[in-house]
DNA sequence: TATTATACTGTACATATATTCAGTATTATT
DNA sequence: AATAATACTGAATATATGTACAGTATAATA
């Protein structure tokens, strides 16, 4: 299945959060009033989106003729065990050996995008974005990467979670989501960089 | 509940099946065309039957806007289905169906302690402690409350998530965690404070 | 550089749809 | 015998809704 975008997931979610509360789909201007747009065409433009990557279907004419295409993965009652990876990051970067301190049950779809593994945080270069030390982030291992994207990163053996901004063909800034720690910046020419992949998800236990 | 016809039992058999071919209601017009009826009043009467009777509800004005009252049997939440719960502007957290967004399948002991529910956060008052908006907190229900724990307090109708601090025996002071925010100093003598639980965990999908 | 995809606002309109009103007929209930 | 509920046809209409069209803007891609 094609990948969607985040907006796009809003709408598929807000779809879904409808159909649970109301019993029957939304319509253009329900999305609407539910995200904030001014527009039905706004909703509409995502919904015709939605539909040409396979997440829903429209019945042409029809009022709220909306229905969410089951997904491959929700017709497996899949219980994995996932592995949790330590990092050790204090400060700036460090090196981190990746050891399974324990595995975690839940399924593939457990959040929006599948995922391979937790990686246990240490640091709080990224508390601004809500990701603080010891908490758990889901990583899907992937190289399609957005700019604002989280990504696991290594840079020769050092692994750091940031977000990923793209400066040029050549430059990539890595960048906390914390006054206190500075950006990375890495000249593809001169180091090498290796995206591990992105985070889709997070979980704390308290 | 009242007993029905077998017309209208037809009608919402009918109903039921249509919902699980294409995802949504039918229009009066796609009843009678199932069942042969030559009237969309006739389809018309016939929900306005099963309305009073309590099997189906239908929102006013809204085109397809029939949904199937779920029976009592069906409320019963699975043992490891775990409801999401929209904070609502006004009034308690509840386990109504129409306040549940969307259920989430994972064991009772997948946080540290058990857990009840989840509970959608809105707003930023906490994000200093890592709750972003939209994060799902994971809700034990207790009075069990230390100094410090996160609470999900209620004060007349205003829901909060907020660290907890008792002060005296006599003033609780409801802390954010967030310098844009004041802390809550809730006088136990003149104001009703409930506690509906604290969060034992946090789940955050991208 | 041009093109495509995304992400919107805003207006307009045909039609899909709920909903009311006026009838007819049958059956069950009081 | 009168009343209410069921079970329909048929027509009319206000409005709910999908959907097209005209724009603007940005980011990614070829």
């Amino acid at each position: 299945m094609k990948e969607i975008t985040s907006q796009q997931q809003r709408v598929l979610d807000c779809i879904q959060i409808y159909l649970n509360k109301t019993g029957f789909p939304p319509t253009r201007a329900d999305i609407c009033k539910e995200l904030g747009f001014k527009s039905p065409n706004s909703a509409e433009t995502h919904l015709r989106a939605l539909e040409r990557k396979g997440y829903i279907s429209i019945e042409k004419g029809a009022s709220r003729g909306i229905s969410i295409t089951k997904k491959d993965e929700d017709i497996y009652i899949d219980d994995n065990e996932y592995p949790i990876i330590g990092l050790v990051a204090a400060g700036s970067p460090t090196l981190a050996q990746e050891n399974i301190e324990e595995t975690i049950n839940c399924s593939e779809s457990f959040f929006n995008q599948g995922f391979d593994y937790f990686l246990r945080v240490k640091g709080l270069s990224m508390k601004d974005a809500g990701i603080m030390e010891d908490d758990l982030i889901a990583v899907k291992k992937t190289n399609d990467i957005k700019n604002g994207d989280i990504v696991i990163a290594r840079i020769e053996d050092e692994v750091t979670v940031k977000f990923f901004r793209r400066k040029s063909p050549k430059i990539v800034e890595l960048e906390p989501a914390n006054e206190d720690f500075e950006n990375i910046v890495v000249d593809l020419e001169h180091q090498e960089l290796h995206i591990e992949g992105k985070s889709v998800g997070l979980l704390r236990k308290n």
